[in-house]
DNA sequence: GTTCAGATACTCGGATAGGGACTGTCCGAGTCCTATTGG
DNA sequence: CCAATAGGACTCGGACAGTCCCTATCCGAGTATCTGAAC
């Protein structure tokens, strides 16, 4: 089990989107710059999370994308959801039903205990990743490094 | 980003050995037969579970696999490792390296404050489901469904 | 000088190929059981 | 009757194809800007 590294360029992409005046598109072609990534490629997952609501897109000159909220509205696990789609990591097909004494008309995705257990799990992943907003990864950064938000902004707004 | 479902059938069969006497060993081809399953295929994950310690097999006539140890000494996560590898899902893959004033000599995987909270998700993830153990699940179905056990000795035992 | 129309260049969005991992299957190595034969 | 041996059947383990999703790419639809001319 991997998760589609778009995960990681969509957070970092958000992230830098975070530092720039709410009302600057940025086109595909610089954001896949900054990381050296592929345009079209990434370009691809900026749309899952425009149809996710997490960014707003503008064609034509002087289009591009910007964040569609602001950073504290918006959690890790927006991003990761609007990559990887809603269904959680472990998916119970119901093998119960074909076991001894399967009923077909129970839902064994409620009833089996070992789902249950698995999904205990996923609801702690996801409760930890709605936790962190995407602002006070921000601050954190910020914290850490002080020098990233000018370094991110004047790459930007270069050309 | 999807589970294999080989940890599913993983899960219900080591459940399902542990209701039977600890020095029973039972086939791949009665094991599959449980769930319908395919038993080569099953037989690939068996195989990943010795590997892994949580069963052992032996060959030949009145062969088969067993628990390697007992419930009280297998989680959740020891399946779950087992057929899905000890990789978390996340992987890092450093992009900060190739942007803007990326350094070659640091390790982004742990100075990253973005892989840092995906990394925070993945423990509590683990830390859920390491706290699982076999021998408490089977409890819980033993209180919510009672005619399990001797059902499953019943069918393992026949033939 | 101002306004309007046309052309242009730029950007997003979805449709189109390629590759790797999960899925599914098969056959060989090793082991235990059993039947037979000789004492 | 007992023991040894040879044969057979059974099981695991790893090696071999098929299929689906992630990766990567390209081209068309739509829009803002710019230029030029007319008023």
């Amino acid at each position: 089990m991997q998760m589609s590294q778009g995960v990681e360029w969509a957070l970092h992409t958000c992230l830098n989107l975070s530092w720039l005046p709410p009302d600057q598109a940025v086109p595909t072609g610089k954001l896949a710059a900054f990381y050296e990534l592929p345009a079209a490629y990434l370009n691809k997952q900026l749309q899952a999370l425009v149809r996710a609501g997490i960014l707003s897109s503008q064609p034509g000159p002087r289009g591009g994308f910007r964040l569609a909220r602001a950073p504290e509205d918006i959690t890790l696990l927006d991003v990761v959801l609007a990559i990887e789609g809603p269904d959680e990591a472990f998916v119970c097909n119901q093998i119960l039903r074909h076991g001894p004494g399967g009923r077909p008309e129970v839902d064994y995705r409620q009833t089996c205990l070992l789902a249950r257990g698995m999904r205990r799990a996923d609801i702690a992943w996801r409760r930890e990743l709605a936790a962190q907003t995407l602002a006070e990864i921000r601050e954190d950064v910020e914290r850490h490094f002080p020098e990233t938000p000018r370094n991110t902004r004047a790459r930007f707004a270069g050309q």
